[in-house]
DNA sequence: AAGGTTATCGCAAGTTCTCGCAATAGTGGA
DNA sequence: TCCACTATTGCGAGAACTTGCGATAACCTT
């Protein structure tokens, strides 16, 4: 079953606008901006609207198609649902940010979950810091 | 040495806005939004621009008052420094949001800051999740 | 106390995203 | 294949900040 075919089996609809979205997610190696992706679609496709982008990240999110990460900065980043689950370090003085296997932060979530009854989502959250190379 | 008197050694000046917000920071319990400082002070004093206030919060950021972190929307959360430094657990879905002791997430700073060589500042990251009430 | 610097302000315009609405176009069913 | 239904689109208006700029006023020096 194809990804258009899940897509009407919910009762949603295949349109050009979210396929080229799913398509623009799917080049970017990590995590893009709704910015950065209407920007890459309007270069070949003006007549699409910016806040199309925007509603088609929100509905491919509530299909489990994409999520999105809050990193350091008020934008809100998207990437694939697919990839591997990661945790993220962002670094607060160079902006870079690096990937952490969950392996390293499921004693945290094991403990949240039992002395707090709350149930981390680790791969969604961004931990914010100073990397080894911007470290004095 | 007053606040004042502080900021004025850093070259800054203490200006009626400045200190309004420095107020209204005093006054907010938890984390406030800058949309939230410039509606109060505004409700007394309005012809103070709200950029005045965003601007306001930089500067006092710069100077060591205040912090910011970013909970799970894109708006920006405000609080003084010198209140007792803790963790933060938010939940995506009732919003709510929970303050934990540092010393709960030290394993993992300590973990991050030996494998990785990334200092995180764990005070100001946002832990995302479900919290016990929204558990089914 | 007066004057020169320059940090800060208020305003207005710009960005980035959000929302309401009428028009359009995918879909499943006839 | 044609139709009715309604998810989705593009557009315009509106939040929620951000930025540039000339005017103002805090501060330091004298």
């Amino acid at each position: 079953m194809s990804v258009a075919d899940e897509i009407r089996s919910k009762g949603r609809r295949m349109t050009v606008q979210r396929r080229l979205v799913l398509d623009a997610l799917q080049r970017a190696r990590h995590h893009t901006t709704a910015e950065e992706i209407a920007r890459q679609i309007r270069a070949r496709h003006p007549q699409i609207d910016p806040s199309t982008v925007y509603r088609n990240l929100e509905a491919l999110e509530e299909l489990g198609y994409v999520t999105h990460t809050h990193l350091d900065d008020r934008v809100t980043r998207w990437h694939r649902a697919d990839v591997e689950r990661h945790g993220h370090l962002v670094c607060r003085r160079c902006g870079s940010e690096q990937e952490i296997a969950l392996r390293m932060l499921e004693p945290l979530g094991r403990r949240l979950r039992s002395e707090q009854g709350f149930r981390a989502d680790l791969a969604h959250s961004a931990i914010v810091g100073i990397c080894r190379e911007c470290a004095p």
